[in-house]
DNA sequence: TATGAATGAGATTTCATTCAT
DNA sequence: CATGAATGAAATCTCATTCAT
């Protein structure tokens, strides 16, 4: 049962958040989302912080997954072909929608003050930095790989950060776009890709 | 006095979520930081609301001056000059110390579900875009310099963002770096900057 | 449960009303008459508000009931004798306790402003006036049954208001004793009763 | 400057009541009504207590005032003059305005519970009964007097209770009239007075 | 395992009063 | 004499959590 009712209760702190946001999402609401009283909660994760840490592990889960999904898959072990894989992950179906892009967003706000999720978030910024920082040291001097990766990083954020403000969410299919010039962009500089321009993803 | 005192609590109010976030940003502790009562909250803003919606209006306020002034003082009329100058003020030094930069990231968290904040926030988005979309204009075809524009938000805001969020507050000097680079390579790639690659920014 | 506790805080509300009056009547005093916690009023009654309301509804409710009970028992037919039902039923036990009272005077004051409280109270007078007024109009012309009732009702209330202003509360006796006395007047102007001064209520 | 301040406050405190009720009339409201600002009443009345005192002294006076100018007025020395005169002075002009009214129902209503009101209020009931019964008792037995005076005091309170709970306000003229039948009725039924149907009021 | 009744802490807001000017 | 800035107490309401069933 105990699997059950926290991917259950999981999935419903999710669809609150995106109902009223992090400050209105209460166990109550939690439940009723979830269709079961509110005293299950701290039966199954010892309190709500529990719930609201299990949430965010569950989605930082998801996007890692989707990321590694996508580089397993690669018939290409180009730098180019893993970065890209790592932006397509990026913006994965599950991650985009409404639920889960504004969950992601309030618990980027609230990470800043509650340790345990900030954790969770570092670990998170770190290894996206890493694999990009990794996969342009392939193509590029250290330092320029750095500076890659950070800017792709930022453009990555970005990109998610206004399509969750965005009333009407995040137009995923242009944000992929935009992300991979900018990665063509970067490769380019570096001449290391004559046709970048041309190359286009779906 | 209403002056004084309205300026001293929104500066009280981002201390306080500078301190420990938006959610735990109670009146008493706002109130405490300014040395005032709590009473005296709903009294100048009306309530809590009030206050917050004041707050962020400052930041707005402040973000926009910043902008303006650099714009208004440059000498040099070109696109590049205009958005280096848009750059600029988004990275200025009221807007990247801490209290500021927490409380802007809560405000965009928390105006996903405000109206009131919402559109404080949307008018915003569009005021930076409309700009950099018609500084881009000037030297690219319609639907490019859209493009840029967004890409070039994304940028400024995911670096703001990551920023934010890193422990040590957000370093400016690389933040802007990054951008300006970006900038180039934007202009570089419609040809009208041959040598992008060496202007540096101080 | 729920029924049990919604009684329990009502008969609490009139206790706390008679006690300290309807000002001074906080949620968590009428909790204590209660013993069960402040925060359950608002979860059983939505808010303070709302358990006035259904407090008065109670009242009123008891009134209407003791004068049905005592309409209905009747055997005989008679004017007289309906209108005598409406006099015992509105000086009731239940309604002259010292708390049904206050609480009484209380939302008659209260009523003046409070539009939900005012629509309840209209409602009350309405019926109370509607019938005597029928009854009356068995035994005289339409203007003068009018008047009657209009005189009668004035005299029930009046005597209950004082009643109620009384240190030592409404002598119920009396204060029958004067409205049959009022009735019996009111009756014998018309030439219906011959014997009416003799009459005597128990 | 002393009394025109006095005056000027007791009148707004009126107003305030008839506007929002005694539970509303804020010290704030009631400066604002007066014009003046709101710690004047501390300083005049030393306190919101005393200011609520004061004006229903004022109400009271000019109740006994509005009875007793009527009453030295008389060129019948009669009984029924005086009960007459009574009567009138209690459906006075100054006394069935709107925040008169409403003024007098909210201390009945609050002088259940507060000791200073309760007193005030009890002098008044106590004078209009002594003299109503001691003008009776001119014409009847002893025990018939007081009753007849009970009878009478119930129905002008009572006339006064459902005239200010009327949403249009009392109708003196009604009132007036009501008592006064009432009046006749009480005479007559003591056979001192044969031709008391037939007398009228203006 | 699950419910839902109940609590108690905490947050916002209102308001009478005080006091320096 | 009068103002209005400021306080602090109190009141209502919300909500996470506990516990008996």
């Amino acid at each position: 049962m105990e699997p059950i009712r926290r991917q259950q209760l999981i999935k419903a702190t999710m669809a609150a958040i995106d109902e009223v946001g992090l400050a209105e999402a209460t166990v109550m609401r939690i439940a009723r989302h979830a269709g079961v009283s509110a005293g299950i909660i701290s039966h199954y994760f010892g309190g709500k912080d529990g719930l609201l840490e299990a949430t965010m592990r569950q989605i930082l889960t998801d996007l890692s997954g989707a990321v590694s999904a996508r580089r397993h898959a690669l018939e290409d072990n180009s730098p180019r072909a893993h970065i890209g894989a790592i932006i397509e992950g990026n913006f994965d179906r599950t991650q985009v929608t409404g639920p889960a892009a504004k969950t992601w967003l309030a618990f980027w706000a609230s990470s800043m003050h509650k340790p345990i999720l900030q954790r969770l978030q570092y670990v998170n910024d770190r290894r996206l930095y890493t694999n990009l920082c990794h996969q342009f040291q392939r193509v590029m001097p250290r330092h320029d790989a750095r500076n890659a990766a950070r800017g792709l990083a930022a453009m990555i954020d970005g990109l998610w950060l206004r399509g969750a403000l965005t009333p009407e969410g995040l137009d995923a299919a242009e944000a992929r776009h935009l992300a991979h010039t900018y990665l063509n962009q970067l490769l380019t500089h570096h001449g290391c890709l004559e046709e970048a321009s041309t190359t286009d993803i779906h």
